[in-house]
This record gives structure tokens, C-alpha cells and sequence, in this order.
DNA sequence: GTCTATATTCCGATAGAC
DNA sequence: GTCTATCGGAATATAGAC
């Protein structure tokens, strides 16, 4: 019989502990130890299967961003109209991140201490793909159905809009005495408001 | 004659030195050798001024927030109309950053790994004040000027805009290929761009 | 106050028993 | 594969000369 587990295995359980720790203390502030002890088994262990502990770390800043990205890139290569776009990526971006809050911070740190010769070669060369949206800004402002604005611009807003909330979270808290479940409707709410936001801004 | 030393003294120069760094690296990331490197003396001498790492970073991060943030409140608390206020808010903000555009990161990592509690300490019990800003859109919106609008979601927007390009830079010059001297160029215009587009998204 | 030298602690990594 | 024990280097911190 094919060897067929259904429990995670060590390795398994070691990416998940790795990804839980590396998540909120990046990867100079994590020990070894710590994701050792959230395994419940210990360091040598973890050296057995990653070698050393950039290499674990590596592997869990894949993992991550490749399930975290390409989705997104995907949307904005689909063949959607283009308010119809950004509603959708608003939405899927809120949602990904309400599930993984620790994500954005994450990668905001990596990507601004790894060198950049790190991220290509993650992306094997490739880079994430927008063009597609690119093109509608400019198609619908020569045809002159939205004001003309930088098509970078309206990314930097979109994703700002979507993404800073949750890294801020903290200070919403702390100035406006939001708690999390106020926080939680506030972000559920942002996935329409966000979308119309930009909607509005690009209306003539 | 009184002692009025116009060139920085050491403790002056370890500051600086200290700030540069764990800007760029974090608590976790700096070593204390960075910063000896940084002030051209040696490691002892940091722990002669300030005993450990602990606490040069605390009196960094510190000095950081306190010299950050209330500037800004200053604007949302002054007597400028609504429109104007989120300008100069805007312009000021973004500003700050271009001068110092590793402070947003930092700022978002400990207000992230710190303790609530010494988010309080630090502000001495006093949170940064912005209710008057609140305060303004509701009165337009019930004059009728603007359209409803949850007010945090309106500062959420506007913070978001300023801040998020930043600390997500690498990203732009990955994926559309910006290089400094263009993103500088990006964030000038933003100046005007943001306001125009929050305003723009009041309207009715 | 500033230095060199050294102590101390911490942490990643390896060796070797089971 | 998993463990205990330990090595070796790195980083924080201190001692003590000048």
C-alpha cells in the first residue's frame, strides 16, 4: 500500500511551526529553538530536514509569497472589465489577508532587507504580471470614460488601501480604541468601500 | 564659560549612529558592532553611554515616534477646513517620509511587536489627538456637503496612500520597474495626487 | 571617556547514541 | 528519524588599563 498520510508528517509539521514563527519575528528575530519548541520536538530535528536555518526560511518566504501572489496577478491578467476588476481584487485581497493578517508585514519586511537579486531569483526570473490592468487605465482614459491618472498610481492607491490597514492595525487601535472585532467588520466593510473609493476617484 | 558644544558630542554621535542603523535593520537585525562601526568608536563605548542594546534602542524608538507623529496631530487638530487639512495633512506627511523613508516600517514593526502597554508608556497615558478632524467630516457630511462616510475609513484611505508606497518600494521597482529617481518623482506627485483623490471620492 | 581584552550568553550547527 | 550532548562562532556585556 502507497504511503498515504493523512496526518502531517515531521516535515509537514515543522513548515507549519517554521511559518507560524518566522511570520511574526522575520527571520532575525526567530530562534530555532522557538520553532523547535512550537513542533514540540527539538532543534536537531530541524537541521535534519532543512539543513540550516536560512534555508528554512527560505523555503516558508516561497511558499509564502507563491501562494500569497500569483492569485492576485491572476485577476488583474483576467479578462474582467476594468471596474469590475478592481472590485474583485479589492475583495480577494481583503479576504487573503484577513485570513493571513501576519502576511503583509512579513513581506514588506523581506522584501525591503533581502537583496534584489533574492527576489528574482524566488520568481525565477519572472515577475508578477499587471500589464493586463495597465492597458484597461490607459484604454479607458483615451476613450475618455475615466480622468487620466498614472496607471501605477491607481495600483499604489489600490493596494495601499488594501494592505495598510492591517500593517496599522495596531494604531487604529491605540488612537481610535477599535477593537478587533470592530476591526474585523471595519476590514469586511472596506472590501466594498475600498472598490467604490477608487471607482469614484476615476469618474471625470 | 559654559560648557555649549556645537559640534555633537559622542553620546550625540552614538544616536545618530544608532538611529541609522536600527532604521535600516531593526532590534533584531542591528549588531552594536554596526553601530560602533557607524560612530567610527568602539562597542564599549555604546555601553558606557547607554548599558545595553535594549535601551539605545528603546530612547531611539522613542525619540523616532515622538518626533514623527506630532507634527501631524498638529494638523488634524488645527482650525484649517476640511479640504485644506487633508491637503497640508498629505503634503506634509509624504514629505516627512521622502526625508526619512525608513521611519514607516520601523515604526509598524514595533508598534507590532510591542506590548499595548508600552504604546501607553510611551505617549505617557496620552494617545495623539485627531478628533476634530472626525469631527469635520461629520459636520459636512450632515450640512450635506459630502457623502456619508465613516471618518476612520476616510483617515485609514488617507494614511494608507501616504505611507504604504513606501515601505512597499521594492515592490513597485520589481514589478513595473521603477528605479529612485522615478519613484522619487512619483511620491512628489503624490503630494497633490492623494488629497485630489480623497476629495475627489467625498464628493456626491 | 575611550580603549583593549575578556568574560558571558546565546544560538546555529554537528556528532553520535539509540 | 529522533534524541542528548556539545562544539564553535557570534554578539552582548564587563573589567580594567590608560
Amino acid at each position: 500500500m502507497a504511503k498515504l498520510k493523512i496526518d502531517g508528517n515531521t516535515e509537514e509539521k515543522i513548515l507549519l511551526a517554521a511559518r507560524k514563527v518566522f511570520l511574526s519575528k522575520g527571520l532575525a528575530g526567530a530562534r530555532m529553538q522557538d520553532i523547535a519548541d512550537e513542533v514540540g520536538m527539538n532543534k536537531a530535528l530541524l537541521h535534519y530536514y532543512f539543513r540550516t536555518k536560512d534555508k528554512l526560511f527560505e523555503t516558508i518566504f516561497k511558499e509564502t509569497t507563491r501562494q500569497f501572489i500569483p492569485r492576485l496577478t491572476t485577476i488583474f491578467q483576467s479578462d474582467l472589465p476594468l471596474f469590475e476588476k478592481i472590485e474583485a481584487f479589492c475583495s480577494e485581497y481583503i479576504d487573503k489577508i484577513i485570513e493571513n493578517p501576519f502576511i503583509p508585514l512579513f513581506i514588506l519586511n523581506e522584501i525591503n532587507k533581502q537583496p534584489y537579486s533574492f527576489l528574482q531569483k524566488m520568481w525565477g526570473g519572472k515577475k508578477p504580471e499587471i500589464s493586463k490592468f495597465f492597458e484597461q487605465l490607459k484604454t479607458e482614459q483615451t476613450k475618455g470614460s475615466i480622468r487620466p491618472v498614472e496607471p501605477l498610481q491607481v495600483l499604489m492607491n489600490m493596494m495601499s488601501m488594501c494592505a495598510f490597514p492591517f500593517v496599522a492595525k495596531p494604531l487604529w487601535k491605540f488612537v481610535a480604541g477599535v477593537t478587533d472585532e470592530q476591526f474585523l467588520e471595519l476590514m469586511k466593510t472596506r472590501k466594498k468601500e475600498v472598490p467604490m473609493f477608487i471607482i469614484q476617484s476615476l469618474k471625470k
